[in-house]
DNA sequence: GCAATATATGAACATCTGTTCATTTGTACG
DNA sequence: CGTACAAATGAACAGATGTTCATATATTGC
């Protein structure tokens, strides 16, 4: 718990502090979004989600296609659907995979402008 | 390297693999991608960038909002500032931070529009 | 019920990440 | 020049993360 002790005095510029610190989100609100950024922080998630943005797939395909191990994508699976960003649906034994959500195009579309630019 | 050894056979849609796998873009983006949204997932930098929306903040100042030590704020700059999520200018002894693209802002809309639904 | 198969799950492990503490850099001003 | 102060940087450490390996579910077809 950091207070401002000495630096209040000189340096801040109170009433911006203020004013962002009304605005800024709670606490739980910043976790959420950190979670949601952080699932989609990691190259395997990324691959796989990106390769559900054409079709659904299934774990088979998912780990033919990223080319890792068929554990390894489940447990990211499991990651991305905690989250509501991929559902499935059963058919006999295997299941299909596809995207939850269109938000993830979006996001996917605007940080690849980022990084492309 | 996981090949595909058995399930080829009667699992994988192969046409499908194939497509999804020319799609997919290569390493590298996925890569960059990957390190963008990660750099997003952290509840410490959802806080600044959130913070800089508003109004360009000198450290300080971050360190005020925030309620963290400035040395951490200054370490998580720094992530920021290498992957050209905020810019800087200085003014006498102090660095006022401001977004560097408008990109983050419609990233954290959609992001905030899956949270909060 | 039992073997086969697709997928999920748990434990273990090495690696990465974020914070803290100590030190350094850069700038202003007497 | 030397002190003061904003901010950056480096080392170190605890905690989180992703993969692997081994094992467990769930479903189908015999």
């Amino acid at each position: 718990m950091v207070e401002l002790d000495k630096c209040e005095i000189n340096c801040i510029h109170d009433e911006a502090v203020q004013a962002v610190r009304q605005a800024l989100f709670g606490e739980d609100v910043a976790a959420s979004l950190a979670e949601l950024f952080k699932a989609l922080g990691d190259p395997t998630r990324v691959k796989i989600l990106f390769s559900l943005m054409t079709r659904e797939l299934c774990v088979c395909d998912l780990t033919a296609v990223i080319g890792i191990s068929e554990s390894a994508v489940s447990h990211q699976l499991k990651i991305l659907r905690t989250l509501r960003l991929v559902k499935f649906r059963r058919e006999g034994k295997v299941l299909y995979y596809s995207l939850d959500d269109d938000h993830i195009e979006k996001l996917f579309a605007q940080g690849l402008e980022h990084v492309t630019e």
